[in-house]
DNA sequence: CTAAATGTTCAGTAAACATTGAACAAACCG
DNA sequence: CGGTTTGTTCAATGTTTACTGAACATTTAG
């Protein structure tokens, strides 16, 4: 399964790089079966993983088609859905007409806001749950309260979750500066 | 898209299921278009729908393959998933030989421990890809050490989060109780 | 201008997945 | 004992989806 033609990769000037290529790609396929599990496209999360480890932090279009034994058409795409996302970002150093892709500051508070956007809507169909059998006994009504008030629940507390979160962040970036 | 093929419900005693068939349907596909989101199969979703509305909340294996118009096959694979999964329980009324299915009454809290599996592994993957940059400078490691860093925190975090829910669940019941 | 390098879009395909339907098993009843 | 109801397993089908590769832009350089 892992593609192994790594000669190109060798002739490159960075020598470190090559030094465990095995495991680097290990890594960058199980990132790519992560993403899978939370329904994104096994090849965006080999992008993504890449990114986590890649020296340079920035990688071309080129680098990733290459090292990731991807075609052009996939990178383009994948890239797309990433920075869609907010999970990576475009760099384009001046006067160079290639675009590099790095991962962004904060992408796992996006993955966040996604999240609020599902919880949102499962709450929402709890009310039209609720409104649907809002003449049945109120026992029976119950299975989608449950749900409707979990929802709300988290719709409240995970921004907050998140605000604490940035703070200790900052907090902790203190005492290493100083 | 949507079968209309109601007609087998018509005939049963039940004339109240009958009021809102359109809507009752609608909602059910709606739910099995968001578990599809969340990667799980929509079959499943339609279920767990169904089970959201249905009256009484118990349905039996026939009752779902009659009203989803699914094959007993599927019902049977995607019933074994959602009790795996945590979602629903099996109920077997005793002198009956069928089995009826519910909603489980905590059943979201279970999808709370299915994210803390997936936040895990995120961790782990993290530390993974950090062992591997290890020698590279400091700045580089940034982004693994904000990926770790950030699911320790949920990790840290969301359970005591689910604890102030069960918390504030069971001080409401005591309120309607009374 | 042409030629080369970089990117995107999109039709086609190959693989994965849900779903069906039939064959099989088990429990119950006459 | 059949025969009926209930439920599972599994091979085959159909659909969806990721991925490729080629055709099509766009930019830069000579």
């Amino acid at each position: 399964m892992l593609a192994l033609e790594l000669s190109n990769v060798t002739d490159s000037s960075e020598e470190l790089n090559q030094k465990q290529p095995f495991e680097q790609m290990h890594f960058v396929e199980e990132v790519g079966l992560m993403f899978e599990l939370v329904g994104l496209p096994r090849m965006s999360g080999r992008i993504f993983g890449w990114l986590l480890i890649s020296n340079p932090p920035q990688q071309s279009h080129g680098e990733l088609a290459e090292v990731l034994q991807a075609s052009k058409g996939s990178i383009s795409t994948m890239t797309r859905l990433l920075i869609q996302i907010g999970l990576i970002e475009r760099v384009s150093l001046p006067g160079e007409r290639r675009d590099y892709f790095q991962i962004k500051p904060n992408a796992w508070s996006q993955m966040t806001k996604q999240r609020m956007a599902q919880i949102i809507a499962f709450r929402q169909l709890a009310e039209k749950g609720l409104d649907l059998i809002k003449d049945m006994p109120s026992p029976l009504q119950q299975r989608l309260q449950e749900m409707r008030d979990i929802h709300a629940f988290l719709e409240r507390e995970l921004p907050l979750l998140d605000e604490r979160w940035e703070l200790e962040q900052k907090q902790s970036m203190l005492h290493k500066s100083h």
